[in-house]
DNA sequence: GTGAAAGCGCTAACAC
DNA sequence: GTGTTAGCGCTTTCAC
């Protein structure tokens, strides 16, 4: 069949213009189908709808983003994928982000000046319509690059007051209160904390959360029961070994985030104490390794995934409406009782009279 | 102030013939400078550069692909990104795309054909230049549609012999021989290997390196030391159970991957088995879970962050000079001895005259 | 309700 | 070497 095209090998994808001429239609009545403009015919719809299935057309979202000017891509910047607090909550962005007709652009700073500078520069150049902020530490200068643009940004927790931006709020109060009653329910009332960085608000939150809760217990809590750590496992063995050093050490220790609580984990086994035998300890976050490890960690919960699919929801919001932040009622945290802990040691010598149980 | 302009909330980026007037060039030259185009005068280079910082100008990415047709976008297809087994891969791919001028676009099949294709329709709208399939079980007809548009692709372990068209190689041998050489010196005889879906091109990649190097350090398998699995903890803890069943079941067991091996230490641990003193396991990837169990996993190492970058490479090489696919050598794994191998329970006893040591 | 036409910001021929 | 110009594929006025 010589009058045939050649071999499909170089076949070029169609474009709008081929859907058109093969609907008998112009090309605005096929954007306007793509596009879920409601003044179409129902006929020329169905037709046009017809010949896209046919053609297996493909918008080229780099054309309509030019002309239109929106991209249809939320930027999120994050620390580092490897960090497991991240892997879910980018799950939870992209697949709300995908839900919508969104792609996300994800940017690790890696902790490095230079990369954050990079990153925000990549978000601009492929004009981003919204950005989740999810890293801390990241330079305000940098953020101001957004703001000139008035491209909305979402934050965790607390964003600076401005018009466009918006938080994820989290109601830390809950979780810590169920971790601190439950360790005392086990008979524990020497209760260490390893907070995170003292300089960010979220680590402020969860201290604060957890002195408020500790007061509403009725627990005395002394200075030396806090310790400032930063979020990794390293803080988690430096913190161990400042209570150790203590004349009472605690019989538990609550962890600003999952990471710290392996970093007391692997000092306890260090030191030959047994978790939870001698030592209870609970995380925070609910990474999926704690869920792993062995035995599995009593941690609370946070769903991070969630907390993407909210930032994706509230940029979303400010995009349609670029006056009103969406406002979502603060995300739940809850305990997980797994089983890094336990009855405190001689619990029940103190409690003469009373049955108490393992659990 | 009257006539300066209104404040700067709403501040429109720069574009290029802003740029072009400032430094009173024609827009064509700013474009060569921008892509280093070596044929511009210096001095106008240096100007023109020079503008570019002043007006913080950032090429508008849409706009230059439209045109240029390069999308400077390369697509990674995953599972789940919240299997610990890809964060490391994204992580080599992006760092190595960035460094490049390009970005990543992941892709999450999560084991859906449905997502399956929306995620290859979403990458053929977004014009990426070059895909990573990273992930298995993802139907062939759907490549077909990057094959179409002579879109790069890159595979894991075996590619289809297609144009533009790679594969990263990764030499398995190296590591599982180490690892039984390893378990061979503790006095492990009978060796447990629990592999991953057959259907699987890596796993029998990692079977056969497994056969292979049992014979060739002249142990002998029998076939009940083989059990299928399918790289998920489930799986790891069926497979368990199953050399359990077995009248003298392997003092070690070799995992397909770390997944697979944190099942092995569920299930043992149910049973009331001590690893590393009743049973030695080895997993497969060394991803950073494994690091931080209790202790932590000895395993055989594959780099998979060098598995994205090197993805990253072979895209680019196709991209520069389609008739040529990239061929690197073979990425190397070996064993991280940590403490989950111990000597066999009983080898003292058996080799007497010799004395051993625990490692 | 539908079509024609004017660009979105940039690159790549092509002149000069 | 540098500038001029014609689009890339699409959306969006604006007429009709």
């Amino acid at each position: 069949m010589p009058r045939k095209r050649k071999a499909a090998s170089k076949e070029k994808r169609p474009d709008i213009r081929e859907v058109a001429t093969a609907a008998g239609v112009s090309l605005a009545t096929v954007s306007r189908v793509l596009n879920n403009v409601s003044t179409v015919d129902e006929k020329l719809r169905k037709r046009v709808l017809a010949v896209t299935e046919k053609l297996r057309y493909v918008p080229n979202r780099q054309a309509s983003s030019l002309v239109s000017g929106r991209s249809r891509l939320f930027g999120v910047i994050i620390s580092d994928i490897t960090n497991p607090f991240f892997p879910e909550l980018i799950q939870g962005f992209e697949a709300r982000a995908v839900e919508i007709g969104y792609e996300a652009l994800i940017g690790s700073t890696n902790y490095d000046p230079k990369s954050m500078e990079l990153c925000v520069e990549r978000m601009l150049s492929r004009n981003v319509d919204g950005v989740a902020v999810m890293t801390f530490g990241i330079e305000t200068p940098l953020l101001e690059r957004f703001a000139a643009q008035r491209i909305p940004m979402v934050f965790i927790d607390e964003a600076p007051a401005r018009q466009l931006t918006a938080a994820i709020k989290v109601d830390y109060d809950h979780g810590i209160q169920q971790a601190i009653q439950h360790l005392a329910v086990l008979g524990h009332r020497r209760i260490g904390f390893i907070s995170g960085p003292k300089d960010l608000r979220s680590a402020q939150s969860r201290l604060e959360a957890f002195k408020k809760s500790m007061g509403a217990l009725g627990i005395k809590l002394s200075a030396e029961m806090v310790v400032e750590g930063n979020y990794t496992i390293e803080s988690g063995q430096i913190g161990f070994q400042a209570f150790q050093r203590l004349t009472t050490p605690p019989s538990a220790i609550i962890c600003s985030n999952d990471m710290t609580a392996i970093g007391v984990m692997h000092a306890a086994f260090d030191a030959e104490l047994s978790i939870p035998r001698d030592l209870s300890v609970i995380g925070f976050d609910d990474i999926s390794l704690s869920r792993h490890l062995l035995p599995p960690l009593t941690t609370v919960r946070m769903s991070c995934n969630e907390i993407g699919s909210r930032a994706v929801d509230s940029l979303h919001a400010l995009v349609e409406d670029r006056s009103r932040a969406a406002i979502n009622s603060a995300l739940l945290t809850s305990l997980v009782v797994r089983q890094r802990t336990d009855i405190r040691q001689g619990a029940l010598a103190d409690l003469p009279g009373k049955k108490a149980k393992r659990i």
